[in-house]
DNA sequence: AGCACGCCGACT
DNA sequence: GTCGGCGTGCTC
């Protein structure tokens, strides 16, 4: 049934009974279906419709007129128009440019637009209870009947179960003080509490100050993609907060990009701070109820600010006035399964579609950002080093080869004298390996068999906490064994290797009175236990943390002065393009965390490699000359931001069918001058949930736009069902 | 993405 | 004999 409580937008592309139009659908169908306008409906571009689709019925967008590309006979008529805004132009748009790009169904990017099929139908309007203004209060209350009357003058109207809890009456004696007028129910006001924009801000030092004004200037002055570039504690926060002030001010939408959104109780903390209430919140993690208000406020222009991980990218803003990207260099933007997109790259384009400017945000920016900055596409602002704080964190290497750890050990004598040091002065400190679990590998020193996942190419991790075998890729878990499954020998399993189980119970041997934490995604497994963690850390009831990289970012302890990295080669290994940027960014940040406030720190790295570029780039702090290495290796190789590169993995349950489709592509594989393809070989995890991959690589300069390409080439063959082909366009990893 | 249709194993 | 496993194909 239509409404037309919500304006339909201009008559432009208005469609009239009768007509036909293309409607979208949130499934990975390579086009729009067409279908007739019904009696009584009038539809406009983006109008969110109810169409039939085989025996049932979805909510799709309206994306133009039919073309006439399906017989008369087939079409169906729309079923209804549902009650919501169109969906804005803008976000049509980018749905159909990440469509293009990543190789992807339209229908599929849409659905990331999509998201809740709730949010598509407005809640049920939730009772709240209040007092009856209208009549005064009786004299005399029964004391149940008192108690409720002080609950509601003690806060606002609230629903009943709520009021039942807080007065500790009875539903009853609600139920009769409705009946008798003196409390009255009423639609709750679900209305969000907008953020302050007037609120005055931290002061800035000059050279913030002066960022925060061209950012300022950009808002509402078309697209511009400005690079916030600023060591940890130098005020990128502070900056972009003045950013969101003035983008608030002139009545417009902000989006914030953050990488890991489930620690970040402390970001949101300070969002309050500057501007009076929380933003709202967009994740994975988001229940179903907030999700589809906050999803609806985004929609109607009712939400001022969202900040939320990559996803938060296809929300439907109908008035964005700016993008923040936060922690841009963060490899976590990058999706990898199903629609490969960089939450980014894809940031900017928005950005330039919607004509607005994009903040990039980081310590470490990425050498794409760095070199369209260079390259004058970015505009770069470097902000001046902490202000009035303690300098950098002396970053020390600790040379494995020389400084050995005891026998079966990881931490060399000298992180462990200066954890002792510093927990000795009544300061913290972080301890970093990035690796669950207790050890990498399990193998039986009788015969030599390695525990291995039946369904990947990859190691069983042992997480001795919970007494299991775990693979890290597809979650296959089995009980530790007592016996060798190949030899049948007892007491012959042995732990290689560490990961942070076994580091905490090395610490917890050589510092027994030490209170440490374990911070994992194992045990953190929640925005909760995540608050609980930062409450503990900063009331002091913790000495050391022995964490993931879950503990690497955001985070910010007074107190913590030590930051010692067990394994700094770990990222290096595996021959990814990236692999020395990441580690760099990684350990930079890490490094990070020690003495942000009055207090100096330090870092120790633990290294087998001292003398590695990295390395050295690291201890000296001399990110430029690094950068600079790692620029002319790319250059030497026309790899990204020199060239282009896009894989495709072909996977399939069953092996010589997979090598089929392989050879089969391989056959028909473009030639294209400037464009090299590289394969088919076993991609990097040959095996994976029990599918055989096989992956090619291409590779061409700046200049090639590979999505037509590979557009072109995948039509040419049809493969079997059974085989799945992913095109992964900019693949940030390589595994 | 669903949902149906279709073709092979263990149940009443 | 059928119930049901999921592999394959289609939906305007």
């Amino acid at each position: 049934m239509s409404n037309d409580s919500y304006p339909q937008g201009p008559n432009h592309d208005t469609f009239a009974p009768g007509e036909r139009v293309r409607v979208m659908l949130p499934l990975p169908l390579s086009e729009a279906y067409e279908y007739r306008v019904g009696a009584d409906l009038r539809l406009t571009g983006g109008d969110f419709v109810e169409v039939p689709l085989g025996r049932r019925n979805l909510v799709g967008v309206v994306w133009g007129g039919g073309a006439g590309g399906i017989e008369e006979g087939r079409l169906r008529p729309v079923s209804s128009r549902v009650d919501l805004p169109p969906l804005p132009e803008v976000s049509r748009r980018i749905v159909e440019w990440v469509a293009e790009y990543t190789v992807s169904p339209p229908g599929a990017v849409l659905r990331m637009a999509m998201s809740v099929p709730e949010a598509l139908h407005a809640p049920r309007a939730r009772l709240v209870y209040g007092l009856a203004t209208a009549s005064p209060l009786p004299a005399a209350l029964t004391p149940a009947r008192r108690r409720v009357v002080d609950a509601l003058m003690a806060g606002p109207p609230r629903p009943s179960a709520e009021l039942v809890r807080d007065a500790g009456v009875s539903p009853a004696v609600i139920r009769a003080m409705v009946d008798a007028g003196i409390v009255i129910a009423q639609a709750s006001d679900d209305s969000l509490p907008s953020p302050d924009w007037r609120r005055a801000g931290p002061a800035l030092i000059p050279g913030q100050a002066a960022a925060a004004r061209e950012l300022c200037a950009a808002v509402d002055g078309g697209y511009r993609v400005l690079v916030v570039d600023g060591q940890p504690g130098a005020g990128k926060t502070e900056v972009y907060f003045e950013a969101i002030a003035a983008t608030l001010a002139a009545g417009r939408q902000v989006l914030v990009l953050l990488p890991e959104i489930a620690l970040g109780a402390q970001w949101l903390a300070r969002f309050a701070a500057r501007f009076g209430v929380p933003p709202l919140v967009w994740h994975s993690e988001v229940g179903q109820a907030v999700r589809r208000r906050t999803w609806r406020s985004v929609l109607t222009g009712e939400a001022a600010v969202v900040v939320g991980a990559r996803s938060a990218l296809f929300l439907p803003f109908p008035n964005l006035g700016l993008i923040v990207v936060d922690e841009e260099h963060d490899g976590s933007f990058k999706q990898e399964d199903g629609v490969a997109y960089h939450a980014r790259d894809m940031a900017v384009v928005r950005a330039r579609l919607g004509a607005i400017p994009v903040a990039l945000v980081s310590a470490t920016p990425s050498l794409e950002t760095i070199i369209n900055a260079r390259r004058g596409r970015y505009h770069l602002l470097t902000l001046p080093d902490r202000p009035g704080a303690a300098p950098l964190p002396a970053i020390e290497l600790v040379d494995l080869t020389r400084d050995r750890p005891a026998r079966g050990g990881f931490v060399a004598p000298s992180l462990a004298a200066a954890l002792a040091e510093t927990t000795a002065r009544g300061e913290q400190a972080l301890l970093f390996l990035n690796r669950r679990g207790y050890a990498p590998l399990t193998l039986c020193r009788g015969c030599g068999h390695r525990m291995a996942c039946p369904a990947c190419t990859a190691w069983l991790v042992e997480h001795r906490l919970i007494r299991r075998l775990i693979c890290h890729h597809c979650g296959f878990a089995v009980a530790l064994p007592e016996a060798c499954p190949s030899c049948g020998a007892t007491d012959t399993l042995a732990a290689c290797g560490p990961g942070v189980e076994r580091l905490a119970e090395e610490i917890g041997a050589l510092f027994p009175q030490l209170r440490w934490v374990m911070a994992t995604s194992d045990t953190l497994t929640g925005p909760r236990e995540a608050a609980d963690l930062v409450r503990r850390i900063e009331a002091h009831e913790i000495d050391a943390i022995i964490g993931t990289q879950i503990v690497a970012k955001g985070y910010h302890f007074p107190l913590l002065t030590l930051v010692g990295v067990i394994d700094a080669d770990l990222g290096l290994s595996g021959g990814d393009l990236r692999a020395a940027e990441r580690t760099f960014q990684l350990l930079s940040q890490v490094a990070g965390r020690a003495g942000r406030a009055e207090r100096s720190g330090r870092a120790l790295l633990q290294t087998t490699m001292p003398a590695h570029p990295l390395m050295t780039a690291l201890a000296s702090g001399d990110r430029q000359r690094f950068l600079a290495a790692e620029e002319a290796a790319r250059a030497a190789t026309a790899m990204p931001p020199f060239g282009r590169l896009a894989a495709l993995i072909l996977s399939a349950r069953d092996e010589t069918q997979v090598d089929a489709a392989a050879r089969a592509l391989a056959q028909t594989a473009p030639r294209v001058p400037g464009v090299r393809i590289l394969g088919p070989a076993p991609a990097p995890l040959a095996l994976l949930r029990g599918r055989h991959r096989r992956r090619f690589l291409v590779h061409g300069g700046k200049a090639v736009r590979l999505s037509p390409l590979i557009r072109a080439w995948m039509a040419q063959v049809r493969l079997p069902s059974a085989v799945r082909i992913q095109v992964d366009i900019d693949p940030f990893s390589f595994l």
